[in-house]
RNA sequence: GGUGGCGUAGCCAAGUGGUUAAGGCGGAGGUCUGCAAAACCUCUACUCAGCGGUUCAAAUCCGCUCGCCACCUCCA
């Protein structure tokens, strides 16, 4: 199945059409590593993580690479500050970042190259870039010349020539032909000498936008099938990308641009002036579920602004509870008979309407309702006994079929009772036996107050966690 | 100023020319249950910001008005 998916490049859903089928090659552009990454961050993460499964679940190959952005002005001054070097700073906020990712059960990239180990293909692009003449020296600072590059702005709709006339203050201090010139290469002389790397031009370090055009080409190719960001990345970030990749090549650089839009957070961006400013590991330390959160993400349409607030992930949590709970039941039908047709029919029907919301576009919400259709379905089949054991085994087959892509259906098995909730546990089962309702129930009243929630069903009772 | 986008039920959110406007949360009533939870059944937008237009037909296309937002600052 195809795949029909916004192209910014464009400004227009079109198929996907990857270079060499059934390979789609890949590039997320990842995080800056000074810190922890945020809620919005992650956004776009969970998006393009969606996108990748969602690809391999229609059919795809995909070779998905994601970079680190470990050489920056900020990541320099902090780690001056810190009296280490790039690497001391950086490497535990990229254990952290990997950690953080894990929880939003991203699924690690092929390739997670950071940009200080490709500095030499930065300089390699740079001269080639200089060859086709794109370039120019300013202070000792290697510039990329827009006007040399007639499609610049492309992607970002802006337009160069009237930007030119404008009035708006560069607060670079280098001196360039044109504001919107940017540099390539910095001369930094005042930073520390584990932030400056020689080249053939003299020492120095890479400007921001060379890594992910130097790392994407060689672990994509020249020309490579899907790029993926956020919104606040077309420009100027990837409109350099393009000019610095095609000016370096010749050759189109990118042939789908994929971007996800914001998260707002009490319908504002997030900014730490406001407050509202919320990392993924401070909500999951706060008791918050990470597969809520994702839930949450996947509600909304990847090209709208979701809005996150913690009633918005509360009715996230129920949700996820209905399609959870209904996975724990499964294992309750019985019956030897063969998969019934209704079971079948409604399988059918889910599986056609996930597909084809993913194909159109990456559709999620109307997948999670495709998925809701089928745990109403099944619920209902369950209690009229249309499921038989076979067809309890198809049902869960197909959520899982569909968790490959979606990474929230499942419940996690690992969850244990600990000694105390257990001793409850078995206490409340004791008394109920002896009819001993009062004390059973204060046991119920026990385990709740530790979040732990009974359910009696005729096969037993199941607990949950819960509030 | 330039560019792009949004406004659908109490809340979240699909749908973008044609059957009864998905799905979830919440709410109401009922069934089941020692109680409860879960689940099931029924109900919960005669209507898609407002006004006008195109069309046999519009939430969906066009125009205007109102409201909101993003980008044009190395911020996902």
């Amino acid at each position: 199945m195809t795949l029909r998916l916004h192209n910014t490049l464009s400004g227009a859903v079109e198929e996907l059409k990857p270079l060499s089928p059934p390979e789609v090659r890949m590039y997320t552009c990842g995080p800056t590593v000074y810190n922890r990454a945020h809620i919005g961050n992650f956004r776009t993460f969970v998006a393009t993580d969606v996108l990748r499964r969602a690809l391999r679940h229609l059919g795809y190959k995909v070779t998905s690479v994601m970079n680190v952005t470990d050489v920056e002005d900020r990541i320099i001054k902090f780690a001056a500050d810190a009296a280490t070097d790039i690497k001391g700073f950086t490497e535990p906020w990229i254990a952290a970042f990997e950690q953080d990712m894990a929880a939003m059960r991203i699924e690690p990239h092929d390739h997670f190259p950071r940009a200080t180990a490709h500095i030499p293909e930065m300089v390699a692009l740079i001269e080639r870039l200089t060859a086709r003449g794109h370039t120019y020296t300013a202070d000792g600072s290697i510039y990329f010349r827009i006007a040399s590059l007639p499609e610049y702005g492309r992607l970002s709709r802006l337009d160069v020539a009237g930007i030119q006339a404008g009035t708006r203050v560069d607060n670079d201090r280098y001196e360039k032909e044109n504001a919107r010139d940017f540099v390539l290469w910095k001369l930094k002389s005042d930073e520390p000498k584990w932030a400056q790397w020689d080249a053939p031009f003299g020492p120095g370090r890479p400007g921001w936008h060379i890594e992910c055009s130097a790392m994407s080409m060689k672990y994509l190719g020249e020309t490579f099938d899907l790029h993926a960001g956020g919104v606040d990345l077309i420009f100027p970030h990837h409109e350099n990308e393009i000019a610095q990749s095609q000016g370096g090549t010749g050759k189109p650089f990118v042939r789908h641009w994929f971007h996800v839009e914001h998260l707002l957070v009490d319908n504002e961006t997030m900014s730490k002036s406001k407050g509202n400013f919320y990392m993924v590991r401070d909500l999951v330390d706060q008791g918050h579920r990470p597969d809520a959160i994702r839930y949450l993400l996947l509600q909304a349409h990847y090209r709208k602004k979701v809005n996150f607030s913690f009633e918005g992930l509360g009715h996230a949590v129920a949700a996820l509870e209905r399609i959870h709970s209904f996975v724990r039941r499964l294992p309750d039908a019985s019956g030897d008979g063969p998969v019934t047709p209704e079971v079948e029919a409604a399988i059918a029907k889910a599986k056609q309407a996930f597909d084809e919301a993913l194909s159109d576009d990456l559709n999620t919400p109307e997948a999670l309702a495709a998925v809701h259709n089928l745990v109403s379905d099944g619920n209902s089949l369950l209690v009229n006994g249309l499921v038989s054991r076979s067809g309890a085994a198809a049902l869960r087959a197909t959520i899982e079929v569909f968790d490959r892509v979606l990474a929230v259906l499942l419940p996690s098995d690992e969850d244990r009772l600990s000694p105390e909730e257990q001793a409850l546990f078995d206490e409340r089962q004791d008394s109920r036996k002896r009819r001993e309702f009062q004390r059973a129930d204060e046991a119920r009243k026990k385990l709740e107050g530790l979040g732990v929630i009974l359910e009696d069903t005729p096969k037993g009772t199941r607990w949950r966690r819960g509030r």
